[in-house]
RNA sequence: GGCUCUGUAGCUCAGUUGGUAGAGCGUUCGACUGAAAAUCGAGAGGUCACCGGAUCGAUGCCGGUCGGAGCCA
C-alpha cells in the first residue's frame, strides 16, 4: 500500500442502508486487488453472542470468507461499554494491519465509530462512584445534581442539557475520580488515530423507513421471538445493554405477556425509525466522509474509489 | 326521514364560563467521551369544516350547509 492510501477503511450510515453487504463487495475488490481486507463491526448490539436476527447480523455462510471481527465476543449478561471497544478494535486493526491486510471497519453505533478513529480518551469509572450519584438520582432527580456539577465545574454544566440525567452523571463521576474539571467535548476530528477513508451509506427518509418497517416484519416472521427466548436463561433480562437493544426489549415485553405481537412490531418500527434518524445525525458531521446512494447503479465502483482514497 | 353525538396541526385527541389555541405521535434539525440500538434539546406545522347572524370581538353562542358515527323508524 503506498504512503497516501488510507490504512483504515470505514462503512458509516444508518441501520438498513446496506453496510455490511456493501463491506463485502469493498473486501472482495481489494482482495482482487491484491490487498486482502478484514471487517470488523462496529456495531454495539452485534458484539452479542446470540443476537442475530434483531441486529441483522451477517450470517457465518453469508461473509463469503472473508475475515470477520468483532461479532459474537460478549454473552448477553456482559455489559458493552465503548471504553472496552475501543481497545478491542484498535489492537484488532493493529494486528490486521500487521498482517498486511486492509482493515474495513463497519457499522452503526456512532460512538464506537468515533471512539475507534478520533482522539477519545476515556476517564475510568468506578461502581461505587457511579452507583451513590444514580441512587441519589432516583431519590432526588437530576436538578440537585445539575446544581452541583454547575458549582463545581461551570464549563461541563453549560455544555450539558439540564435534563439529561445520563450526562450530569458521568461528568459528576468524572470529576469526583479525577479530580479535574471534565471538559470533555467530543475531540476534533483532526486527530485520526489512523488515516482513514469514510464511506457513508444514505437513503431518502420514505424509502428508509419503508425498508425499515419491513425488515421489522420480516424479523418477526423470521423466528426473532424463539431468538429472544433462547436469549432469557443466558440472562438478556438482567443485562443493562442488552435488554434495551430495538426489538429486543419489545419481543421481551410480548413474550411476558405486556404487549401484544402488533404492539411490540409497530413500536420496534418506531424505535428503528428514530434510531436511524439519530445515526444520521451523529454521521452527518463527519466532515471527510464520501456519502453514496444504497441504490447507486455504480455503488461498488463508487465505494471501492472512495476507499482507495481516490475521489 | 327523525333523534343524538361529531368535524381543532400529517394522525389521535385536549381546550377556551367568547379576547384567534395545546399534547402525544409523526416531520425537520441539533447535542453527544465508560448503558450509545442509550440519554437529552430545539424548530416547522392550524383562516379551530363551510356560509351567515347577534357581539367591540367567535374556534367557542344562534341559524343554515356539507361530511362522519350511532340509535330509532
Amino acid at each position: 500500500m503506498s504512503a497516501d492510501h488510507p490504512t483504515l477503511i470505514a462503512i458509516i450510515g444508518p441501520t438498513g442502508t446496506g453496510k455490511s453487504a456493501l463491506s463485502l463487495e469493498v473486501a472482495q475488490r481489494l482482495g482482487a486487488a491484491g490487498r486482502p481486507a478484514e471487517i470488523l463491526n462496529a456495531d454495539a448490539m452485534q458484539l452479542y453472542r446470540g443476537m442475530d436476527i434483531g441486529t441483522a447480523k451477517l450470517p457465518v455462510a453469508e461473509r463469503r470468507g472473508i475475515p470477520h471481527h468483532l461479532l459474537d465476543v460478549l454473552e448477553v449478561s456482559q455489559e458493552s461499554t465503548v471504553a472496552a471497544y475501543q481497545v478491542l478494535a484498535r489492537r484488532a486493526i493493529t494486528e490486521i494491519v500487521a498482517r498486511g491486510a486492509v482493515p474495513i471497519l463497519v457499522g452503526g453505533s456512532g460512538l464506537y465509530v468515533s471512539a475507534v478513529l478520533f482522539g477519545f480518551t476515556f476517564p475510568g469509572t468506578d461502581r461505587v462512584v457511579r452507583g451513590g450519584l444514580e441512587a441519589e438520582l432516583a431519590a432526588h432527580g437530576v436538578e440537585p445534581l445539575y446544581l452541583r456539577l454547575q458549582s463545581r465545574d461551570p464549563v461541563a454544566a453549560a455544555a450539558i442539557d439540564r435534563r439529561n440525567a445520563r450526562r450530569v452523571v458521568r461528568a459528576l463521576e468524572v470529576i469526583e475520580l479525577t479530580g479535574r474539571p471534565y471538559s470533555a467535548a467530543l475531540p476534533a476530528q483532526s486527530s485520526s488515530w489512523l488515516p482513514v477513508s469514510l464511506i457513508g451509506l444514505r437513503a431518502p427518509r420514505p424509502e428508509l423507513v419503508a425498508r425499515l418497517d419491513e425488515r421489522v416484519e420480516d424479523m418477526w416472521r423470521d423466528g426473532f421471538l424463539d431468538e429472544v427466548r433462547w436469549l432469557i436463561p443466558a440472562g438478556i433480562e438482567h443485562s443493562v445493554t442488552a435488554s434495551r437493544a430495538i426489538g429486543y426489549a419489545q419481543a421481551l415485553a410480548q413474550l411476558a405477556g405486556r404487549s401484544t405481537q402488533a404492539e411490540a412490531i409497530a413500536s420496534t418500527q418506531l424505535l428503528t425509525r428514530r434510531y436511524a434518524r439519530r445515526q444520521m445525525s451523529w454521521f452527518r458531521r463527519l466532515e471527510s466522509t464520501t456519502w453514496l446512494d444504497y441504490d447507486d447503479a455504480d455503488l461498488h465502483a463508487r465505494a471501492f474509489d472512495a476507499a482507495a482514497g481516490e475521489p
